[in-house]
DNA sequence: CGCCTAATTGAACTTGTTCAAGAACTGTGG
DNA sequence: CCACAGTTCTTGAACAAGTTCAATTAGGCG
């Protein structure tokens, strides 16, 4: 249901520059200098020692892991607010790359481990996300266990579609700054389904192509069913609270 | 590579009757009555309100998650020493049901939560139980994104064999508690493929089946080989470490 | 404007699923 | 202790979803 990753850490009501409640673990970072990566370039590769905690300003990440011959699995997306790096490792478990133009803080592993553990504020907000990330790393083993090839790209489209509108740019441009590799590596599925998927949906009417990194949500109700949200998730408190609030304007 | 599943937080290194320095939350469980279950029967559905934590004692659990039309994901098998029911959530987002018959003691969540975050020494426990279950959904994302069903099954047996002998119940008897359809469930396969492989891989020789819920791991290196881990792992600190102990008696 | 990479599209193929029997284990009761 | 019943598991054959391989097209960026 979200496309936050697992140790990305991000709070699903997360609204960047909002200093609120829910936000005080930017505080750890704030006064670090910001840093720049380029789109390609690699925050820390799989086996890295761990040695610091960064904190996304602006632009868009991947976490992924690659096995034997060069399978590669994106374990999730992380955007603005949102935490990487977080273990309890002496190395890296998985590799982070700028997918856009990536403006980052770091702060490390021990400065990070001291300011958040003598917190009483700071300590449930990190607790809060780790669960909240969980929750998002459930919903991916389902998705993958379980989904059709159009069920996971429409869940896809879906997760980024709610958090676009979580951070209240009304607009109904949705950016999809990924490639459709990095789609195809996050989703289980090749290039070529991901992509027949997309036009499909697209000559269907459910979505509009804007480019080849944007597309618009013309008929999210359809895009829900089409996710296999249909039956289900009546008693599922998140999935009610999403239904009930008008996420688009229908 | 290990089979627990997301916030059912098991330390690797668990070893049941060992009360080291890893095994202070079972302290908070200690005082409470011990509670029993029957096979089949669930300790709480997805959706209930998540009053309680629980500890298992003895048996193994399943959680799981269904969708829509009745497709279940099972995310995970717990096992003595695992923590069940872990949520920042009002309500639980699984279904936790025995496999075997199951002890386990429960406190209430306020309680548990006072107590941990009351304490230096359980917080930093509770939050490497969180960080082993993250991987472990990490590990489990590759699996079903990527891995193919031999794959699945063979990592599957082997995380199975490895949690055993870390036991050191030292006899080469595996015990596979679960039925072929909890494994289908978990491996995001059908039924029917997983018993095609089992039969595949003791005619092979790979393993010797005792009855339908035991085997004989006969030819481990083989069997690490069908799991996918014959190349990559090199510079994998926990892969590295677990090929140079010797696992079992090659 | 043109090149180069990324994306689309088509056709053949593979893996795992589905549907349908049949066999074997488990646990119960005689 | 054995037989029976019910379920779980195995096995086979047809099928389908998604992959693979191979061009072709289209965006995006210089």
């Amino acid at each position: 249901m979200y496309s936050e990753p697992m140790m990305a850490l991000s709070r699903q009501d997360h609204v960047p520059g909002e200093i609120g409640s829910g936000e005080g673990l930017a505080s750890v970072f704030r006064r670090q200098a910001e840093e720049r990566f380029e789109p390609g370039a690699a925050l820390f590769w799989e086996g890295d020692v761990a040695a610091h905690l960064f904190q996304i300003i602006e632009g868009v990440l991947r976490v992924y892991k690659i096995i034997g011959d060069g399978r590669r699995v994106i374990t999730g997306f992380l955007y603005p607010g949102d935490l990487v790096g977080l273990s309890q490792r002496r190395c890296y478990l998985y590799t982070a790359e700028a997918v856009t133009r990536v403006k980052l803080r770091r702060v490390t592993r021990n400065r990070f481990d001291e300011e958040v553990n003598g917190s009483p504020t700071l300590r449930p907000e990190l607790f809060a996300r780790l669960s909240d990330e969980m929750e998002a790393a459930q919903d991916q083993m389902v998705l993958l266990a379980r989904k059709s090839a159009e069920e996971r790209v429409a869940s896809f489209l879906l997760a980024i579609a709610r958090r676009a509108s979580a951070h209240l740019d009304g607009q109904p441009l949705i950016d999809l700054p990924m490639t459709r590799l990095d789609m195809a590596d996050y989703l289980g599925l090749t290039i070529e389904t991901v992509s027949r998927i997309m036009t499909r949906l697209t000559s269907r009417g459910v979505i509009a192509a804007s480019g080849r990194h944007a597309i618009v949500v013309r008929q999210p109700l359809k895009l829900e069913i089409l996710a296999g949200e249909g039956d289900d998730g009546a008693h599922d408190p998140i999935a009610v609270a999403y239904s009930r609030q008008a996420v688009w304007p229908h």
